[in-house]
Order: structure tokens, then sequence, then C-alpha cells
RNA sequence: GGUCGCGUAGCUCAGUUGGCAGAGCACCUGACUUUUAAUCAGGCGGUCUUGGGUUCGAGUCCCAACGCGAUCACCA
């Protein structure tokens, strides 16, 4: 926000309304409207399982005892219905909602003026037995009640909650307290990657961190993000992907290593992509896709199985059993059956490819060609509902991946897909030092000028592979879209907690 | 980056053929001891995203910019 638009709002009518209360509260009642520490809360959701109805009961009859269970609760005011003698307001924590009663005749005089003024979006501290009101909403009967927190800025709509995507994601602290399903979704997100660690742990892998800022951006095609040490006066990159480091660990002798962490890629924007992502990479030395597979398949299961109890998870119209076995099915019958002749046809591939009117379709690599079809027509000839295994991707987009023994224009990689989404990415390491060595050099002569100006050779990783790295099994996981998958959200801008945004006041110098 | 759509009060939205800028909620004042999006009475609130243009007159029509969304491209 610029400094106008927060100045604006400053003066806006709502904002001085509300200042004006909260000195009005100092000045009369001495309430100190920012709060102090505060031991022994209970979450709603707890405050509201010790009801008793018994106790309730019996805290009404002549003479009866009151037994109800006391509780110390917070929250934030998200309804409020004075009454004059009686207030009645709604309080919400990450656990839950709950009504707070405050009677005139239980209140000092400053507590209870505070309780019937309260403003939406304001913090309280309330405490009192847990009992019901007459139409049998279970709340406090609050005996004290301070406030925690002003909040000198209104919410918005008190019932809906906001709607406006933009608004969502900007301000997400707003839509967090106006919309609970969104603290859903991100506690969600927690479970599904401890899950995951849990099961890395549990399958011997050990989490590492390797560098996020390199001198040489590798280990996947995308164009880096780039930034400068002043110190060193150096050139640095964000990293487009960990793998390159994580393979020297092998050299190094660790045998089973994973990372999660965020990769960098600086290209378009869309509902699949955030220019900063998590992945989870892991690489299992002695390994090759095949245990990448397996421990794949258990990975997806462990985190759908930790939200979900059937495992029948939807997303958008389409429901996926994630209790069922994961399909598999090789690229090149996949291929076949999606257009009726084999991807080894280079005529038919060749007419394909100007039939769709493919870049360079006439003299493109036979490989590429190839490639570009199957991402124009053939992936989404995957049934949604069943997660896929792709397996035997061609050796010429596969340029750190293991060629087959029997036909090097294979390779042995795969890619899992579920709900048309690329989630996973594995193969067969590439640990012949002079091969790599060659595969770079040809993916370097290919380049154009502006991908040389970042891609470089990467001489280290080569030595390393000279001092020799076992052979291994590599993978990478899109957490962020299992995360979507997991939780239902199309969008990853719905389970990336502050997703990239234009800046509103985008100063833009002309310069002509 | 291309194409299409959207942008009106704090929020959600209406605004007719181009003719005084509207509603609900929120907010302010008052009443009310069992409310459930409380109710009732009264009141406040606008750079119609921004900048040009057409017109006697523009929220409305035209051009451009900015932001968001959808889609395509890019992303092995």
């Amino acid at each position: 926000m610029t400094e106008q638009q927060v100045q604006q709002q400053e003066e806006s009518q709502l904002v001085a309304a509300r200042r004006a209360k909260m000195q009005r509260w100092m000045d009369d009642y001495n309430v100190y409207p920012w709060g102090n520490r505060v031991d022994g809360l209970t979450s709603l959701a707890d405050a509201r399982s010790q009801f008793s109805q018994e106790a309730h009961d019996a805290s009404k009859e002549e003479g009866g005892v009151d037994d109800r269970p006391r509780v110390k609760v917070a929250g934030r005011c998200i309804q409020h219905r004075a009454m004059g003698k009686l207030t009645f307001l709604v309080i919400r924590d990450e656990t839950g909602d709950l009504q707070i009663s405050c009677s005139k005749s239980a209140l000092s005089t400053e507590a209870f003026k505070v309780a019937s003024k309260l403003d939406y979006g304001d913090i309280v501290v309330a405490e009192g037995p847990i009992g019901a009101t007459q139409k049998g909403e279970i709340c406090v009967w609050a005996d004290d009640f301070t406030l925690a927190c002003k909040s000198l800025v209104p919410p918005p709509e008190k019932f809906h909650g906001i709607s406006d995507a933009e608004l969502r994601y900007r301000q997400r602290y707003v839509d967090m307290y106006t919309n609970p399903e969104t603290i859903e979704t991100f506690k969600n997100r927690s479970i599904i990657i401890r899950a995951i660690r849990s099961y890395m742990e549990t399958g011997g892998f050990v989490e590492v961190e390797t560098p996020m800022m390199q001198p040489l951006a590798g280990g996947a095609a995308a164009r880096p993000f780039s930034t400068h040490h002043n110190a060193l006066d150096i050139p640095l990159f964000l990293r487009i992907a960990p793998e390159l480091y994580l393979k020297r660990l092998l050299v190094g002798g660790m045998r089973k290593v994973y990372e999660i962490n965020r990769n960098f890629r600086n290209e378009g924007i869309s509902k699949k992509h955030n220019p900063e992502f998590t992945m989870l990479e892991a690489y299992e030395a002695f390994g090759d896709c095949e245990t990448m597979l397996e421990l794949t398949e258990g990975m997806v299961r462990a985190g759908a199985a930790a939200v979900s109890e059937s495992m029948c998870i939807s997303f958008g119209e389409i429901e996926v059993d994630y209790n069922k076995p994961f399909d598999r099915v090789s690229y090149g019958d996949l291929f076949e059956k999606a257009l009726g002749f084999s991807m080894d046809d280079e005529a038919s591939v060749r007419a394909k490819g100007s039939e769709l009117h493919i870049d360079g379709s006439d003299n493109l690599n036979h490989w590429l060609l190839v490639s570009a079809i199957f991402d124009a027509c053939v992936e989404d000839t995957i049934d949604p509902t069943r997660p896929t295994f792709v397996t035997d991707y061609p050796s010429a987009i596969s340029p750190l991946t293991r060629p087959h023994a029997e036909c090097d224009a294979l390779s042995h990689r795969w890619e899992l897909f579920i709900c048309g989404m690329e989630i996973a990415n594995s193969y067969t390491e590439l640990n012949d030092p002079d091969l790599q060595l060659q595969r770079f050099t040809e993916q370097l002569d290919g380049a154009d000028d502006e991908i040389q100006a970042f891609r470089t050779l990467d001489d280290d990783f080569i030595h390393a592979l000279r001092v020799g790295m076992p052979p291994a099994g590599g993978l990478g996981v899109g957490i962020d879209r299992v995360v979507m998958l997991l939780t239902g959200n199309e969008s990853i801008r719905d389970v990336v907690l502050f997703p990239l945004m234009k800046p509103q006041d985008s100063t833009h110098e002309e310069t002509d």
C-alpha cells in the first residue's frame, strides 16, 4: 500500500470513529487497547466441548450448585448484538467460533461498556462459566471481559466474508479471519507436508538444505531470477532446482537424501504456476526410477490419508480415489493410443506437427516434435480421475536421465499426472560423466543467446560425476500441486499464503 | 506477451436510451436482560480505478493506461 493510500485509509470516517472510541475507553475506563500477556487460555473448540448440560441445568435451579466448568478464552469479534443490559458477541479463533454473553449484572461497569460498544474485529479475552442461553446456544457467561487488541480497520461484510480474490491474496490476514476455510487449507498444507516428511524419514531419507542462491542456476531448463552479492561483487541466481547439489551429496557418500524447499522460476504465472514454489527432491543411491515410483505412490497416499479418512478427494468436478493403485502407461503407448500411429513413425509425426502448426515443425528434431505433440494433445487423454505414471520418456527431452540399454532413444524416466496436472518427475540418474558432459554441451549448443546468458556449463558437477556417483534414482514432487489436489483447491494461489501479486502502486518510469 | 471479461460507498452489488449517485450490511445517535446475519427510530458516508476525447450534459459512448480474473502462449 502506498503512503497516500494508508493516509486515505487512516483519514476515513470508519477508522476515525474507531480511534475516537478507543480514546474514550482509554480516558473514561482506563482501558489499555493493546493488551498484555494472558495465561491459561482455552481454545474455543475446547471450551465448547467442556459444556455440560447437567451442570447447566443444575445452575439454573433455585439454590442449585453452580459447578459449570470455567474457561478463559480469547478471539476476534465477528458478531455483536447489544440489547441494552445484555450483549451477545461471537468471537473466533483458529479452532472455531463461540458466543460470549455479557450481562450488565455480571460485569464491572467498565467491562460491560466495552463489551456493549465493541467493534467487529476487536480481539478480546473473556472468562466465565461455560453455559447456554434460553435458545440453547452454548456460550461463555462472562464475569470478566477485557480488550486484548483494538482493531482500527473495519472488517469487510460481516456475514459472507470477502469474496474478491484480489483482496483475499493481497490482505491474506483479513481473508484468514473472515473465511475460516482459508486457515483450514493452510493447516492441512502443514499436515500434508508433515506426513510427507514423516514418510521420508521412515524410509531412511535424511533432510538436507542446499543453496538457494547459486552462481549457476542448473538442474532444470527454466529462466532464473538473478541477483548480486555486493561484497564478492558476483552475480548470483535464485535456484531453479536443487538437483545438481543433491547429487553431489550422493557422490560424497550419503545414501538417501531429500529436500523440501522453494524453487524460483522466472516464467509465466497461472493457476498452476507461482514464481516461487515448493518442491520436494529426493535421491536414493543404488535405486532407480522404479524405486522412486514406489516411493512416490506411497508418499501421495500418506498425504491423502493425513487429511482424509476416506482418501477420496474432490478436485473441482473430479473425484480421485487415492486408495486404488495408480495407473502406469508408457509414453509411447499413450502416444500411439491417442494418435493412432507410433511415435517412431517419423513421417506421421512430421505430418501431425504441421497439422498442429507447431513452431518449427519442419526442421525440429524428431523427438522434440514428438514431445511438442505429446504436450499438445496426448497429455489430455490421461484419465484425470486416475493418478497415472507415464513412463519411458524420450531421451532427447531428458538430458539428466540414463537411457535404456537396449534403446537409447528412450530413457528411464516417468512423470506422474493427477487431474491433468504434472505432479512429479523422476529418473534413473545419469552418472556417466562423459555422457553427461556431452548432453550439457548439446543443450548449450541448441540454446539461443538469451538462454546462453544464464545457462552455463557446471564444470564442478561434471567433476563430481568423475569422482563417481553411485547409480541412483531421483525424484521431484510439486508440493503446492499435491496440496491443491489433497485440499481441493483449484488455484495454486489458494495454497500459497502470499502469492506474488503485482504491486498496485507501481510507479513506472517511462524511458523513451 | 495475445485475446476476452471485470473495476460504482469500508464490504456485497443495482444503476434503464447519455439527463440530480442508489440499496443492503458496516459506521454514528437513541431504545431494549436471552439475541442468532437481532429488531425499531433517526443520521453520516462517493476522485463512479486513472488520464484523455465526443457531447449542452458521461458511471453510461470512444481511446489509452493501471489492477484483477479467465484463456492461450511460455514453463523439457
